[in-house]
DNA sequence: GAGCCGATATTCT
DNA sequence: GAATATCGGCTCC
């Protein structure tokens, strides 16, 4: 499973779409089909990892399968999954996914019963993500898990929120529609 | 639906 | 001090 990561980020950011993003927070399950991706890598200049590694990046340059976890304009979190060897700074950003497991509690936590998980920092708050569980390796025993799910079809697009590089079509949003992880689908995002 | 704006941690100038 | 891998509430179609 790890080596699937390990390859360029570009190249594994359609794979993960379908792949389930759990976490369990005092034994409270909640799940999503993540649906959207977006693709840095280190010879990105819209990348956090462009400028080398800093204190907050450090986790974008270790091995494959890291969770890299930021603070998005001092309010939201937003989570990754790294790529390629450790070392160099590429990663997968995780912007979108289906409710899954625990709707329940995705609504308790985002106050609201619409737009769960429609958006990378809302992600994060349905899911209980932030910044402790940064670094955290998805496949071992832990608090957020990253489980393999069925290919999915995507569709390209550029990139969103930043000012460089826009054009670079790293953006892949999950096709159809979702009745399980093991089924085809997906949108409930723009 | 689109467009404006405020909240605010971290990095860079 | 400015920019940023955002969101939600507001206005105005």
């Amino acid at each position: 499973v790890r080596a699937a990561l390990r390859a360029p980020a570009p190249e594994v950011a359609p794979r993960l779409l379908g792949w389930l993003l759990r976490t369990t927070m005092d034994g409270t399950v909640t799940s999503v089909v993540i649906s959207e991706v977006e693709a840095y890598t280190e010879a990105d200049p819209a990348s956090h990892s462009a400028g080398g590694p800093t204190v907050r990046n450090a986790s974008m340059f270790g091995p494959a399968g890291t969770l890299y976890v930021y603070r998005s304009y001092g309010i939201h979190w937003c989570v990754n999954v790294v790529t390629g060897p450790a070392g160099e700074g590429s990663a997968v950003l995780l912007r979108a996914g289906v409710p899954w497991e625990g709707r329940e509690e995705m609504v308790r936590r985002r106050g609201r019963v619409d737009h769960l998980t429609d958006g990378p920092g809302k992600l994060t708050q349905a899911l209980g993500i932030h910044g402790s569980h940064d670094g955290l390796d998805p496949f071992d025993v832990g608090p957020v898990q990253l489980i393999p799910g069925r290919p999915m079809p995507a569709r390209t697009t550029s990139r969103i929120g930043i000012s460089k590089a826009r054009d670079t079509p790293w953006r892949w949003v999950a096709v159809g529609s979702v009745t399980s992880p093991e089924s085809s689908w997906s949108t409930d995002d723009t």
